[in-house]
DNA sequence: TCTTCTGTGCTCACCAC
DNA sequence: GTGGTGAGC
């Protein structure tokens, strides 16, 4: 889920266009460009993006595997605490931080599921009689493959969709496509616009019956069901209703429910696994909409977040829940400013406001990060374990070592199962005694297509020799942590610029430059790239650097569409780049204005480019403050500004 | 009822040195 | 290569 910039400079371009009196574009009017044209992307108004996760997933795949009676209560315990909770069992007052014989004592029939283990010599995780943690080590694999299924299933569902896995139990679907196809079946009126209508605003859209396709988050907060009613009938001002009359967006976020209605169904029927949706126009919005569940008990599992609903959704929200202002930046920002829902901040942005774009976007609900696949597996694979017997002797390290061998050789197998070629190029081995008080060593791990306990071990115990030749002699073991990891997970092909598929930026340094297809490799093998080997960019005047397009595989002119056309690719090349351009522009705008008003900007980033992790330049920002600046308290230590 | 807050035991990513 | 952290489930 990587936007493609940074997020806290992100070029507030589309704001910028409409702005401050309009932010999440709730009134903006919808004409036929915006409908017929393909390549608005993550600006398009119709954008319809859902997020479908499965809850309490561990219970429901034991529930699943064990063929029990839905209503029935059941947890999933990882030794004596519970990570999941089924909806039957929360209904007694059980909870995920109870441990499982308190669960136990709120329902004797409770049934408790321990998670799948190893122990040494087991080929594949399993529920293998009595559990015990000095021996066993616990897998989420079979979790894990069950997801798998789930993805496969969406995939089937809804070909041509770009879906993004966000985590084990989550994934995003960008269904602006097939919505907007659908629209066209279904009033094909708006098709046929001539070329000097293209900038006249759709006609009304038709009535939308939501209470058939989920639910509605409303417009008004703190409304009981019943005032809502009686507000219908003549409460609410007239402004207020004008706000809730459809949109054609409105129609498109409906059309998305319809489609997720069908592959839930789907994934209800082939597999078993309920699931809950939400809708909205971005991911950032849909994944906060999933998760409102106050009247979406059992029954109703969509719910929908209308533009007309954002901005009273994300007042009272709590924005440290807001992913990336959970941890110390939301901490400053919430000492800094006395301040714990998005309303309190909205009120104050403008102290630091533009040099942290990015939350003066997210607090408005703004997010224009792409649903994007993930192209390639895990950068690294890991096991580790904590010892509650503390290993006191070196022998002891060998019997760990082929366990955790054994759940990293599944897990492996079961990746290459799909990737046949990945191949980890290094094996690290740690070994800890506590906080910080450990090491590691690493070495090279071959290709080997049949990998197995006995290989990995062989290379993991001279590892743990080499780990234990650092130990001072006589000094107690204590070994209290160990951890095995794949690193450098890739793929053993030649000429494997294509996995990636997208442009990379391998530093966050203020030298480093966007490099097309570092081997380049064609962006879009074959036929329909206006040019095979050169990805479509432009060099700004400003700052010199060369910002390329980044190349989506769900592209208007990809397979989906059938467009073969090569004018019309190159249409869609010219028009992507030149919104690049507006966006680059855009940047140096907001830089030049946070200049004017709060100082410098000292953040040393390139521009917004194409396919660089903003997780990752994030981090490293608020990090490399936090280092270089020491105790500097407060919010300066993100964006640091100077006198 | 809903939410939120804690915690543990992982797993993954990234950066500094 | 190695150590260490942040973050999410």
């Amino acid at each position: 889920m990587d936007a493609e910039i940074h997020p806290l400079l992100k070029g507030k371009s589309k704001s910028l266009d409409t702005d401050n009196t309009d932010p999440t574009h709730q009134h903006e009017a919808i004409t036929y460009r915006h409908l017929l044209s393909q390549t608005l992307g993550s600006r398009d108004p119709l954008r319809v993006i859902a997020l479908c996760d499965s809850d309490a997933f561990y219970a429901a795949c034991e529930m699943v595997r064990l063929g029990t009676d839905p209503e029935l209560p059941l947890v999933v315990q990882q030794w004596d605490s519970l990570i999941a909770v089924n909806y039957p069992a929360r209904k007694f007052g059980i909870s995920r931080m109870d441990k499982a014989a308190d669960a136990k004592k709120k329902c004797p029939e409770l049934i408790c599921v321990h998670v799948p283990t190893y122990k040494e010599g087991d080929a594949e995780p399993g529920h293998w009689g009595p559990v015990d943690p000095r021996t066993h080590k616990t897998s989420l694999d079979t979790y894990r493959t069950e997801s798998g299924k789930i993805l496969n299933v969406f995939k089937e569902e809804l070909p041509g969709v770009e879906i993004e896995k966000a985590s084990i139990d989550e994934a995003f679907f960008d269904l602006t496509r097939p919505v907007r196809e659908a629209l066209l079946r279904r009033y094909p009126h708006l098709a046929s616009a001539s070329p000097k209508d293209m900038d006249t605003p759709l006609p009304p859209p038709p009535p939308i019956k939501w209470d058939e396709l989920g639910h509605l988050i409303p417009i008004e907060p703190e409304t009981t069901p019943a005032d809502e009613k009686e507000g219908q009938s003549s409460k609410i001002p007239e402004a207020v209703k004008e706000e809730s009359l459809p949109t054609w967006h409105d129609v498109a976020l409906s059309i998305g429910a319809e489609l997720m209605a069908g592959v839930r169904e789907k994934v209800r029927t082939k597999l078993g696994y309920t699931t809950s949706a939400g809708i909205a126009r971005n991911k950032f919005l849909a994944k906060l909409t999933a998760s409102y569940r106050k009247f979406n008990s059992q029954v109703r599992r969509i719910s929908i977040l209308r533009n007309a609903a954002i901005a009273n959704y994300l007042r009272p929200m709590p924005f440290q829940k807001i992913r990336f202002l959970g941890g110390k930046l939301g901490k400053a920002i919430a000492e800094e400013y006395d301040a714990s829902t998005v309303g309190d901040l909205l009120c104050i942005q403008n102290k630091y406001g533009e040099s942290a774009l990015w939350v003066w976007e997210i607090l408005r609900g703004i997010d224009r990060s792409e649903v994007k696949a993930k192209t390639a597996f895990f950068k690294s694979m890991s096991a580790s374990k904590n010892l509650l017997k503390p290993l006191v002797k070196p022998a002891e390290g060998a019997h760990w070592i082929r366990i955790l061998a054994a759940d990293l050789v599944f897990r492996l197998k079961a990746a290459r199962a799909e990737q046949p070629t990945l191949w980890p190029k290094t094996l690290v081995l740690g070994a800890y005694k506590g906080f910080g008080n450990g090491h590691s060593k690493q070495a090279p791990f071959p290709f080997i297509k049949d990998v197995s306990v006995d290989i990995i071990a062989s290379i993991a115990d001279k590892l743990w020799k080499e780990l234990m030749g650092l130990e001072v002699e006589g000094a107690p073991l204590n070994i209290r942590h160990m951890h095995m990891s794949f690193t450098g997970v890739g793929t053993a092909e030649t000429g494997q610029g294509s996995i990636e598929g997208f442009l990379k930026n391998l530093s966050a340094n203020e030298d480093d430059d966007v490099l097309p297809f570092t081997d380049g490799t064609p962006i879009n093998p074959g036929r329909n790239s206006p040019d095979c080997h050169t990805a479509p960019s432009f060099t700004c005047t400003r700052c010199g650097k060369t910002i390329s397009l980044e190349v989506n595989n769900s592209d208007a002119f990809n397979d989906a569409t059938g467009a073969t056309d090569i004018s019309r690719a190159r249409l869609d090349w010219n028009s992507r780049v030149d919104n690049l351009k507006r966006e680059h522009e855009d940047y140096h705008y907001a830089l030049d204005l946070t200049r004017r008003t709060n100082g410098t900007l000292k953040v040393g980033m390139p521009g917004p480019v194409s396919g660089s992790s903003s997780k990752k330049k994030r981090k490293t920002e608020s990090r490399s403050r936090v280092s270089t600046k020491g105790k500097s308290p407060g919010i300066e230590r993100f964006f640091n500004t100077s006198k």
